[in-house]
DNA sequence: CTTGTGAGTTAACGCCTGTTACGTGAACAC
DNA sequence: GTGTTCACGTAACAGGCGTTAACTCACAAG
């Protein structure tokens, strides 16, 4: 018999997975990524994500990973390649419902946090991320820009002198600060990450300046 | 012959260690958690940090760490909380070199800073922790309750009738923001952090205020 | 000189890892 | 029907890991 009833780690418990058709394989490469997203989550911490497991999840042998990717690192670079694609997505598209700076920094501010602390473990691979992928930076840059973008037209609305690049490596790092800080320590009585960031526009001045009193 | 050319990865390839005189077998068990915490430095993560790779650091065979640590967990969970036995130590003495508030701040701003960009790794392992090592907040606490009492006393100095603990924690996540940040990001062109601590205290509005123009 | 005993070491176990070489079986082309 | 090719699977490797059991060996006490 060449079914055997022994589990082995690298033997799926459920669903033997119809392979894919000729032509369609590269559905499983898709697969695979979504898959090392979802380790990522849980354990929000690239280098524990190992090749097997990828496999494992997928219900596919170790080896077939070879078939899509070049090796373990190629496979967990496109992996967080793929996550960075989400997240800026997910802030671009948050910034885009609105021409109002003012609203649309606080939706992207709201969107951050929410994928910060829905996605705990991405987030964390995408930021303290100490593996070197290579281009690092690049990809968090982009969306970097549209921040900047919004905050040089709240200083504009206002009259403020201030740098819109200084002024948005302030907010970033402290919404950073944050929702990191939060994520990795949830015994601690945090205040409301709403009246946070309400804390953070205010201090930061990027609030619709009051109209003088006639 | 029992010695041989073989260099395996547990023999250590230097200095072999003369074992410490009966009595004194604990100073090994310092020996280890000094080794840990220089792996945390270039590691920056807790669970790439092996048992084996620690006795290999002293020069030491992997069982000997069992003669003073229960398991691998308990060497880590010793090595972490001597962590931040230091972390804490730097903090309250640059807060206890004087009386006035404003000055402790700032003290306090540039050491927190300059222990995380020094020991990025050890610092990485305190604050994204995500190991369980059971007491994780406490020990972390017991500084954040120095800085409590620092910005109680600027905000009495200056009238501000704001929350203490509220805008501590708005001081914290934002220094762990900018030094988490900058620390993984090396590439990107940060503004100094001096500045960065400047433009915290002024938005936070943690400076002395001004007399009114009489 | 004998006898412990403290401070380690050696050998081995079972497990998980990345990676290679090779096999297999279904779908399509002709 | 035959052959090829695509999409995988099987078996095996070498090496790292935590952990246990048993051993060694210098020094101190009596």
């Amino acid at each position: 018999m060449s079914t055997s009833t022994i589990v082995t780690m690298d033997t799926p418990t459920l669903s033997p997975r119809k392979r894919y058709a000729p032509g369609e394989g590269d559905r499983l490469r898709q697969d695979l990524l979504v898959a090392a997203g979802e380790l990522m989550v849980t354990t929000g911490d690239i280098d524990t994500i190992s090749l097997r497991a990828v496999a494992r999840k997928v219900g596919v042998s170790p080896t077939a990973v070879y078939r899509h990717f070049d090796d373990h690192l190629d496979l967990l670079r496109e992996a967080v390649d793929s996550c960075w694609s989400d997240f800026r997505t997910v802030l671009e598209e948050a910034a885009a419902t609105t021409d109002d700076p003012f609203i649309a920094f606080r939706a992207m501010g709201d969107a951050y946090v929410r994928f910060a602390l829905e996605r705990t473990g991405q987030y964390r691979v995408l930021f303290s991320n100490k593996v070197d992928i290579g281009h690092e930076s690049s990809p968090g840059l982009t969306a970097f820009w549209v921040l900047v973008d919004i905050v040089e037209r709240m200083l504009a609305a206002n009259d403020d002198p201030r740098d819109p690049f200084f002024v948005s490596v302030q907010v970033h790092t402290w919404v950073h600060g944050m929702v990191d800080l939060c994520g990795s320590h949830p015994g601690v009585p945090w205040p409301p990450t709403a009246e946070l960031l309400d804390g953070l526009g205010v201090a930061l001045e990027l609030v619709p300046r009051a109209a003088p009193a006639d």
